[in-house]
DNA sequence: TCAATCTATATCGCGCACGATTCAATCGCT
DNA sequence: AGCGATTGAATCGTGCGCGATATAGATTGA
């Protein structure tokens, strides 16, 4: 008698981690888009402002070093912020390979507006703050894990 | 003396949940871009082969709802898939609208390849099978709460 | 000094995600 | 039977992500 040779669950797609991230993640993306379409941000450009609002004055690449993001992606994602008048972009004077984004006044307002989003985040998750502390906290880890390959 | 009225961390990036999944997510994609690349495959393409690995020829929204995508992303995604000879697509005889997608004994034979992945990121993520399943799980449950938003 | 090297940003091309719309096939109801 | 409503897939437009490449400016060293 023979053992049926593929009945292990390996490759079974709700077991896997990377699929519980990939997915969550956009179903995370999903809420923030409704919650941040009265700021007229998307995601990204939501987490860029949220690093210039902690800093402001920074280079293109001082904001991708805090979003794990390159030029490729943050040249455009910047420029239509620029657009929408919430940096400005321009060269620095010291580093002229450099560019320097720094908040407008309007920029800088919209931070008011933003403050009441992670609240609102957290109740259409459902978590306690601990909850939601101790899965970020296991998700920072597995990223510091995931970045020394 | 007045108090500095901005020194709360509401709007702090790394104390957000949706950043740690966010930034972990682009971690763990770059990490089977990797493991991927000799199998040919994106991630999304290697999650479409999981599900079908699973289960043999389905329409495009029953793996629209494993997936949580819809035909927006999946019609091109398979249109690909079907030009790399993995799978192929044509209407339904019993019902004109739906397109069964069926594996072709490339695709089927490609899931030989495939199985040394999961390891493969389990190394990569330096996780216990216990950690990993604790997050999963934690992982969907949040999904689960953020769908019924 | 000036050529080789390195660095910061930009550009290009491709593949997702997804809101909005279109279109054909099917269903429901009278 | 016939018509409005619904459904399944495709299409279009926009905005990421990112590998690969380009380009201009800065740095290094013989």
């Amino acid at each position: 008698m023979t053992i049926p040779n593929d009945t292990d669950d390996t490759l079974a797609l709700e077991s896997q981690l990377c699929f519980a991230l990939y997915s969550t993640q956009l179903a995370m993306n999903k809420l923030y888009r409704g919650l941040l379409r009265e700021l007229d941000l998307t995601y990204p450009q939501y987490l860029t402002m949220l690093v210039l609002w902690q800093r402001d004055r920074q280079t293109v690449s001082e904001i991708g070093e805090q979003l794990y993001l390159d030029s490729a992606t943050l040249t455009p994602l910047l420029k239509r912020l620029e657009v929408a008048a919430l940096i400005t972009r321009q060269r620095s004077r010291q580093d002229e390979r450099q560019v320097e984004i720094a908040l407008t006044e309007k920029g800088r307002s919209l931070r008011e507006q933003a403050k009441a989003i992670p609240h609102a985040a957290g109740c259409a998750g459902q978590c306690t703050p601990e909850e939601a502390a101790e899965l970020r906290d296991a998700l920072h880890g597995l990223r510091r894990r995931l970045d020394r390959q």
